[in-house]
Parts: C-alpha cells; sequence; structure tokens
RNA sequence: GGGUAGGUGGCAGAGCGGCGAUGCGCGGGACUGCAGAUCCCGUUUAUUGGGGUUCGAAUCCCCACCUACCCUCCA
C-alpha cells in the first residue's frame, strides 16, 4: 500500500516485510483537560491504521506517548493546588477512558513521560557530548544551527525561520530556535535530579528517549497531528540523528489534518472544543468514526451537527443489518470476496477511506435487498460486516435486553391486533426514549438501539 | 515574508487523461393503522477563471484569483 510521508512530500511505498514487526509510534496526548474532537480524529484515523495493517496480516507494533509533565499540566496542578501528578493521573484516565469508548484498541503500549527520565537524561548526556546541546542558567538547549538538516521535515530555510520567528525572548538562548532539552527547577515545580541540577525534561525529548528504548536509533513511521510537524517532530528528528549519525530516525511521517467545528478553528481562546464526551452523550462512537472516515485523513476539515447526524444514520442502518445476521454462521463466497475487495482497495491508497465509506454505502443498499430473500446471503453478509467491523469498528454490536423485551414486544402486537393503537403506540414512544426504537414490518416488529 | 495542501452539485466528499462515484438534503412513488425503516424514480449545463497540450482534461502544463493550515503551546 502506499501512505503519504511529510518527509519527502510525497507517496511512499509501504514496505514491511514478511512477518516482521513494523514498528509505530504516535504522538500522544499532554494531559492536562479533556479529549476534544481533534484527538477523537487523529486518534481514530491512526487506530484504522494500524487495524487495516493487522487485517492484510502485518505486525504492528503501535507504541503511544503520555506527555504527563508539560509547562500546563503544572499550571493546571497550581490553579488547583494539587500535586502536579494528580493532574496527569486524572487526565490520563480520562483519556484512556475515551480511547476505550471510541473503540481504539489497537495501541500496544502506552508509554508515560516520566517514567523514562533515566533515558532522557543519557540522551541529554549524548547531545552535549557531542556539542549539539549547551548548559544555561535555567536549562540545557539544542543549539539547532548544528544540526544541518534543521528544517527538512517541514521544508522551512533555517533562515527564514529565523525571520519569520516569533518565539519569545530569551536571553540564554544562542538562538531563537533552540528547544529547551532540560528545564531547571523553578519554585513550586515537580523536579528531578540530573546532572544538570534538579529540574525537569522537555517536551521533545521524551518522545525520542521513548522510541530508542523500544526501537532503537531508527524505526518505521511516526504519526501524529499536523501541528507537531514543527518543531515537535524537527526536533526529535535533531536529537535523535544527532545522537546516532544514522539517518533517518523513521522511514514514514504520516500527519492527519486539523478540524475546525461549525466551520471555525477550535481554539481555547475561542472556547470552541467540542469534548469527546460530550459528544458520547448523545451519539455512538459509531457514528463518530464513520463521520471521519468520510473525510481524508490530510485535510483540514470541518465538524458539524449536520455531518455527526448524517453518520448516525449510516451506523444506524450497519446496526439493523448486523442485529439481522447477527446468529448467522459466516460464509466466504464470491459476495464477499467483490464487497470486501471493493472497501479495502481505496486503504491501500494512502487510506482514502472516503472512497471505502461509499463502498460501504453500496454493500448496505445490497445487503438490506437481500435480507428479505429467502435464498440467502446472510452468512456472506454476517462475514463481511464482520470484517468491516474489524478494520473500521462502526459496526454496534450491543445486544438488547432479549428477555424483558419480548415480553414487552408481545403485549404491543397482542395491542396492535385487537386495534389498540393507543397502546401500541404508547410503548413504542416510551422505549424510543430509552434508546429502544421500534420497527413494524406486517404484524412483525423488530427492536434495536 | 517563507513553507504545505487545496479550490468538484444545496451540503459533505471520491475520481487524477476517455459515459462526473457515494451519502445527506430536496421532489415524487411503493409499503404502513400511524410512524419509522426500507425500496424505486427524479434533482435539467457541479469540476474557481483564462490560456495551452491532446482525437479527448475535473484529471497534464502555464498564468491569475481565492481558501485552509504551519512558521508560538497545540491532535
Amino acid at each position: 500500500m502506499e501512505i503519504f510521508d511529510t518527509l519527502s512530500n510525497s507517496l511512499k511505498e509501504l514496505k514491511t516485510a514478511n512477518g516482521k514487526r513494523f514498528n509505530v509510534f504516535v504522538c500522544g496526548p499532554t494531559v492536562y483537560d479533556k479529549p476534544h474532537l481533534g484527538h477523537a480524529r487523529t486518534y481514530i484515523f491512526f487506530d484504522i491504521f494500524i487495524r487495516y495493517l493487522r487485517y492484510k496480516g502485518l505486525h504492528p507494533f503501535y507504541l503511544m506517548n503520555i506527555t504527563d509533565i508539560d509547562d500546563k499540566i503544572i499550571k493546571k496542578a497550581n490553579s488547583e493546588n494539587v500535586p502536579y501528578d494528580e493532574i496527569s493521573r486524572r487526565y490520563s484516565a480520562e483519556f484512556f477512558k475515551i480511547m476505550k469508548a471510541l473503540r481504539n484498541e489497537s495501541v500496544n503500549y502506552y508509554a508515560f513521560a516520566t517514567d523514562f527520565i533515566n533515558e532522557i537524561i543519557s540522551q541529554i548526556s549524548r547531545l552535549m557530548d557531542r556539542g549539539y546541546a549547551y548548559e544555561t542558567s535555567d536549562g540545557v538547549y539544542y543549539s539547532v544551527e548544528k544540526f544541518a538538516d534543521y528544517g527538512k521535515l517541514s521544508h522551512q530555510d533555517i533562515s527564514q525561520l529565523k525571520a519569520g520567528a516569533r518565539v519569545e525572548t530569551n536571553e540564554n538562548k544562542k538562538s531563537p530556535l533552540d528547544f529547551a532539552l532540560w528545564k531547571k527547577r523553578k519554585p513550586n515545580e515537580p523536579y528531578w535530579d540530573s546532572p544538570w541540577g534538579e529540574g525537569r525534561p522537555g517536551w521533545h525529548i521524551e518522545d525520542t528517549a521513548i522510541t530508542e528504548r523500544f526501537f532503537g536509533y531508527h524505526y518505521d513511521l511516526h504519526g501524529g497531528g499536523i501541528d507537531l510537524i514543527f518543531p515537535h517532530h524537527e526536533a526529535e528528528i535533531a536529537q535523535m540523528e544527532a545522537i546516532s549519525g544514522k539517518p533517518p530516525l523513521v522511514d514514514y511521517w504520516v500527519h492527519t489534518g486539523h478540524l475546525s467545528v461549525e466551520n471555525v478553528k477550535m481554539s481555547k481562546s475561542l472556547g470552541n472544543f467540542i469534548t469527546v464526551e460530550e459528544i458520547l452523550k448523545d451519539y455512538w462512537p459509531e457514528s463518530i468514526r464513520l463521520l471521519f472516515i468520510g473525510m481524508n485523513y490530510r485535510d483540514t476539515s470541518n465538524f458539524s451537527m449536520d455531518g455527526l447526524n448524517n453518520s448516525q444514520i449510516i451506523a444506524e442502518r450497519l446496526t439493523w443489518i448486523y442485529r439481522k445476521v447477527a446468529d448467522v454462521e459466516t460464509q466466504r463466497k464470491e459476495n464477499y470476496e467483490t464487497f470486501i475487495n471493493e472497501i479495502t482497495e481505496p486503504l491501500d491508497k494512502n487510506m482514502n477511506t472516503p472512497e471505502s465509506l461509499a463502498n460501504i454505502n453500496a454493500f448496505i443498499r445490497w445487503a438490506t435487498n437481500e435480507l428479505g430473500k429467502t435464498d440467502g446471503k446472510n452468512g456472506e453478509i454476517r462475514a463481511i460486516l464482520d470484517d468491516i467491523d474489524s478494520i473500521f469498528g462502526i459496526v454496534r454490536k450491543a445486544p438488547l435486553p432479549e428477555g424483558l423485551l419480548n415480553t414487552v414486544l408481545e403485549i404491543r402486537k397482542r395491542a396492535r391486533a385487537n386495534g389498540d393503537y393507543g397502546t401500541s403506540d404508547k410503548i413504542r414512544s416510551d422505549l424510543s426514549k430509552l434508546g429502544i426504537k421500534i420497527e413494524d414490518k406486517g404484524n412483525e416488529s423488530f427492536a434495536w438501539w
């Protein structure tokens, strides 16, 4: 398959030797607040990407970091007057909860930055030894000028970067572009011991420390939001390639586009961040996933309630079909082959999920037609749904409270037979309030949610 | 100022040299106690503008205009 690589600015064939582990690292969140829809978009994309690689029989190892020490965490802790790690624990727990609720379950290991302080110190020491870093009164900095390739990922000329630099001035730094590897302790801040005194790691160094420990000098694919290209990922390259002397750090750089909300960029100042928790109150995770599947992962895309409602319709159709074939044994015949090929092939073309979605819709139409027939394509439908769900995680399989529900439906059936539509309609609307929908087809009724 | 990606119907969004997908919305019909779901038909010139290459361009080239994002913490 092909995937777009930010470094080379082009589609690259994904080389995955047979049976070999494919090492993937995706930048996780800084845990100081609840996850928002932008997080959902990025992590759902990478979840589907990894699921698909596994579906193809490859062996990705999906590693994600959690930034659990950072200025924003400290700031929040101080404002609540609690230890910093109470904040990081609270919001990392929140993050895991949301990831699970969104059905993002493909991560193999979550690495907390503060568990890798030794590795971080080791990397900074080596950068010092090799002349890439220097110590000042307030920390240790990476000297960007020492690394000739600085700017290669974001395709920026270092002199242009300087010209447009809007970074805050810091008398201690040799160049405004230099970034902190180690921040010396200030009052009321958490700290660890180091050769440069008590302090805490800079943001960029945690990722290379973690990936070196797990993967070494080099690994296969690094992902994250588009906003991380500069300076975060640029800095990672500068750190690791300076230490190893053996570029490249990774073979594929994959970045997801940002999300706006009702056509306005999400930002703290505008206060229009929508948390995932908020959306999950009224919508299925499957609907959220479908919404993002309908977008190209690299585009800047817009989130709208219209779009979400649209996706909910598709999610309900899939569930509707699933419930009709839930008890059928899977069959993999020609229809299975055809639909699955049409649905998965677009993924080989740089994860073209919108095209996959178009073919999923074609499947939905076919399946709903076949369901009414007696010559039984149900086994194939079931098999296709299973595959779709294993890749995309969009088929809701939550069971209904069958026993109780059947009793209620039986009562309603009798009422209808007697022409007592007042009772039957009341049952229908009451159940609807509980999230269970009743649909009549002749004398038979069908319930789902 | 520099960098990157783009401009396709009412909206979202594929196609990237040869009848312009798909979904929503909208209009009509079938079915239904009603509703919903589903199915069928329709939505007449939708490819930013102008040049060019070609038998043929949304797709390739040039120019113009416009948009988004990055260059500062951010998924």
